[in-house]
RNA sequence: GGACCUGUGGUGCAGCCUGGAGUGCACGCCGGCCUGUCAAGCCGGAGGUCGCGGGUUCAAAUCCCGUCAGGUCCGCCA
């Protein structure tokens, strides 16, 4: 049907008779003897020289056959890759009529998401779009190839599998054959993966789709996409290291450069420095401890087990209305409140400091916090006092709404984040939370003190992190049903509940499990990051909205009573 | 469940704060002119439930309340 792509032909071609389909993208009249057609495909555009009686109209779908003409001296057009040449003596075959498209199909016009998404298969013509989409494939194709090279086996496991409460709201699908039962859709394969390692795959992957009932954001869908894997007979090291090597073909494949070695920070240190599990390392603004300068503080609003800062240069002139809004934040994130000084410049009587709290400081106070901080004359220095970690995670996000940068900026910065705590927090019951879960082996420093003092419990879980986006985690799981036992018991799940909950898994278990460890990698943020976009809408084809619906489609939809009655379900008024 | 932003011809915006005739800009669309344009140009034209409902007012795109949709975020996401 054709014989060249839009956006390939080339001086070389001078003198041939090509073909090429495509979309109309615009058309430029001059009267009856002559118009030029703009032909586009997903390689780009090339201008066709036709008589002004041919009636094409924008994205007409046409088929134009012609000779290969250099552009006539002084008319090439240096912003096209196939600027200096045309198509002339074309005739044009028509292959579809359009509706004049609902937005342009242009990538200097941006139109409101909601109808890129209702037109969707209009938008995916636009070369951001397609680009975005391409990058994609890849990426998927280096980190198949990555893993393929590292022995890794791809296997695909069910969608429709058992419901597991634990984590995520899992999306429902109910059984026709038998009613009153349901299947979910998983909201990741780690049971069906690490059955696999039971089964002696030994070493799997899978570029598998999750799907998780919870609230959508700009990097959250419904569904998303995972690189998924997972090897037997390895710990933490090999995990890291198999991983890092399909990320970093993928990172070299999307951007021409290859990232140096992924670097390394504990759980524990990211949070001090940081103040957060999913550093941003491309800018400072690190947290910095002012515990013991104010450790004999008399200023009650500053007396507290921590102390931190952080220091805004140049924030000297922040709005004092501003700085209340971000004291307001900083209480939403469960701090009680913020203390904020201006760094004045020094001679200029009292303390150097300014702001609400200042005349309480001593002098020593001040040095101390100058000195500690570095901050220097029209910084903005915030101090948060606290619990520890509450000191940290306040500004921590404190940190990122003043310095951050828009994720998909460079530089890359990748970071493994390891030895996560066991547990997160204690629930209504006074049991511990599994930070990741429930099968994640524990430090192997810190077994003994799994039920006196759980909380102070490592973990061989471990996350990736790039510009301040968790890309993924993955663990070191439990093979041995002694452990697995022990850390049921300190969740407070029973052997019955356990059994009725994982049984399966844990059967499996018995039948000889080999030490196995995995991750996974969210393949639609390291897409959306290299893609430049901010939203991991842009590089799926077909998204949904926030609220879960998909304009294009009208999904979620009514079904017939007809399929209701098959599965046995009845709508019932919802509860008050 | 909550906070904030947005909603105006097909598209993107301005108008809203400070109420006074659907007013404006750009693109697109339709028709005409045009033999070297390239986001072509020139002339003419069509196209509106100012998201929806209610309230205040002599008068509402504009102010108030509610609601729907889209977005950003908090909660949620083992």
């Amino acid at each position: 049907m054709r014989t060249h792509r839009c956006g390939e032909v080339r001086p070389e071609d001078v003198g041939r008779r090509v073909r090429v389909c495509g979309w109309v993208s615009r058309r430029r009249e001059h009267g009856e003897h002559l118009a030029f057609v703009d032909l586009r495909d997903h390689t780009g555009l090339v201008q066709c020289v036709v008589p002004g009686t041919v009636d094409v109209r924008s994205e007409y779908v046409l088929a134009v056959e012609g000779v290969v003409r250099a552009r006539p001296a002084g008319t090439a057009n240096p912003d096209l890759a196939t600027g200096e040449v045309e198509i002339q003596e074309c005739t044009v075959e028509v292959l579809s009529v359009a509706e004049p498209p609902p937005f342009a199909v242009d990538d200097r016009v941006d139109a409101d998401e909601h109808l890129r998404i209702r037109y969707r298969f209009v938008d995916l013509r636009r070369p951001r779009m397609q680009a975005n989409l391409r990058l994609r494939a890849v990426i998927n194709a280096a980190l198949r190839a990555g893993m393929e090279r590292q022995g890794f086996c791809e296997v695909e496991t069910p969608l429709l599998w058992a419901p597991t409460p634990e984590g995520a709201r899992e999306f429902v699908v109910p059984s026709r054959l038998q009613h009153g039962t349901c299947y979910v859709l998983p909201q990741s394969p780690q049971l069906a993966k690490q059955l696999l390692m039971v089964g002696g795959m030994d070493r799997y992957y899978q570029i598998a789709r999750c799907l998780r009932d919870e609230d959508l954001r700009a990097d959250r869908q419904f569904e998303f996409t995972q690189l998924d894997v997972e090897a037997s007979f390895v710990g933490q090291e090999d995990v890291l290291r198999f991983v890092s090597e399909a990320v970093l073909d993928a990172a070299e494949r999307a951007t021409g450069t290859r990232p140096s070695e992924i670097e390394r920070l504990t759980w524990a240190e990211a949070m001090d420095r940081f103040g957060t599990d999913k550093p941003d390392l491309r800018f400072g603004m690190e947290l910095v401890d002012l515990t013991a300068v104010f450790a004999g503080t008399e200023v009650r609003a500053l007396a507290a087990p921590c102390v931190k800062g952080i220091v805004v240069e140049g924030g000297g002139e922040t709005t004092r209305s501003r700085l209340d809004q971000l004291t307001d934040q900083a209480r939403q994130l469960g701090g009680k409140g913020l203390a904020w000084f201006r760094v004045l410049p020094t001679g200029e009587g009292g303390t150097g400091l300014d702001g609400p709290l200042a005349r309480f400081l001593t002098e020593d106070d001040v040095a101390g916090l100058l000195v500690a901080t570095g901050a220097a004359a029209g910084d903005l220095v915030l101090v948060v006092a606290d619990e520890h970690l509450t000191v940290c995670t306040v500004l921590g996000r404190l940190r990122v709404l003043l310095g951050g940068r828009p994720v998909s900026e460079g530089p890359y910065r990748f970071a493994w984040i390891v030895d996560f705590p066991l547990f997160e927090g204690i629930d209504g019951d006074g049991n511990p939370v599994a930070a990741h879960h429930p099968f994640t082996m524990p430090h192997p420093d810190d077994l003994d003190r799994l039920e006196s003092d759980p909380t102070s419990v490592r973990s061989q879980s471990y996350d990736l992190v790039l510009n301040g986006w968790e890309l993924g985690s993955g663990s070191v799981r439990i093979h041995r049903a002694d452990v697995q036992s022990r850390i049921f018991a300190v969740l407070g799940i029973g052997p019955e509940e356990a059994e009725s909950r994982f049984g399966f898994l844990l059967g499996a278990f018995r039948h000889g499990a080999p030490p196995h460890a995995g991750f996974a990698v969210g393949i639609d943020r390291l897409v959306a990051i290299f893609a430049g976009e901010e939203s991991i809408r842009e590089v799926i084809a077909f998204p949904k909205t926030q609220s879960g619906s998909d304009p294009m489609t009208g999904a979620p939809k009514p079904v017939a009573p007809r399929v209701m009655a098959d599965l046995g379900l009845r709508e019932v008024p919802a509860p008050e």
